[in-house]
DNA sequence: CGGTTTTGACCCGCGC
DNA sequence: GCGCGGGTCAAAACCG
């Protein structure tokens, strides 16, 4: 595994639309994390906790190692994955937004659209429209409060986001057409 | 005209 | 084996 590529779709959304959002939560359930506190009250919400609220850089910068995510009350389930094709990481963050499209660098096709038991709001499945690259992302309103929106990505990109090519193609002209 | 969205059908794993 | 819940397919509609 390669991380040639910032697998981190915050660093995007740093830049583009981000402004639009207020990042008050975030969540991250990996395979990995949450094994060993599956608690009893499955989702309390930690909105109102601000005191395992983590800042948005230690997000970004603690996102795979699990760390940061020490008393987020989610239900990790553990056995989602499936056994055809190896999904890599997963990565989940709540965001309050009234737009669950969020721009996020990538481009994204939909592929379906679910209604699921355990929330009333409709899931929405989208898979980046990249040829090869089959990261897929689920979009869904919290089920309690739905001015928030939940963003799970799954997998890792195997190409460079298009919008950050963008960037450095503005950064490489920038350069090279100083006179 | 090509890519995307829509939407019901299909599929698959899991618990009973 | 069957039903249920959740994820994906695919054809038609839609849109620039």
């Amino acid at each position: 595994m390669d991380q040639r590529y910032p697998s981190n779709p915050l660093d995007h959304m740093h830049q583009s639309s981000f402004d639009n959002f207020i990042l008050s939560d975030y969540l991250m359930f990996d395979d990995c994390v949450n094994d060993h506190q599956e608690q009893d009250q499955s989702r309390s919400h930690s909105t109102e906790e601000s005191s395992e609220k983590a800042t948005f850089s230690d997000a970004t910068h603690g996102l795979f190692d699990g760390a940061t995510s020490n008393n987020n009350n989610i239900k990790c389930k553990n056995g989602i994955k499936r056994s055809k094709g190896e999904v890599g990481q997963r990565i989940a963050f709540r965001t309050k937004s009234e737009l669950e499209i969020m721009d996020d660098g990538y481009k994204w096709r939909k592929y379906g659209k679910k209604s699921v038991k355990s929330n009333p709001n409709l899931r929405n499945y989208y898979k980046c429209s990249s040829g090869g690259c089959n990261v897929k992302k689920r979009v869904e309103r919290d089920r309690d409060d739905s001015s928030y929106v939940i963003t799970t990505y799954e997998g890792v990109h195997t190409h460079e986001s298009p919008y950050y090519t963008q960037i450095s193609l503005l950064h490489s002209d920038a350069f090279t057409s100083t006179n």
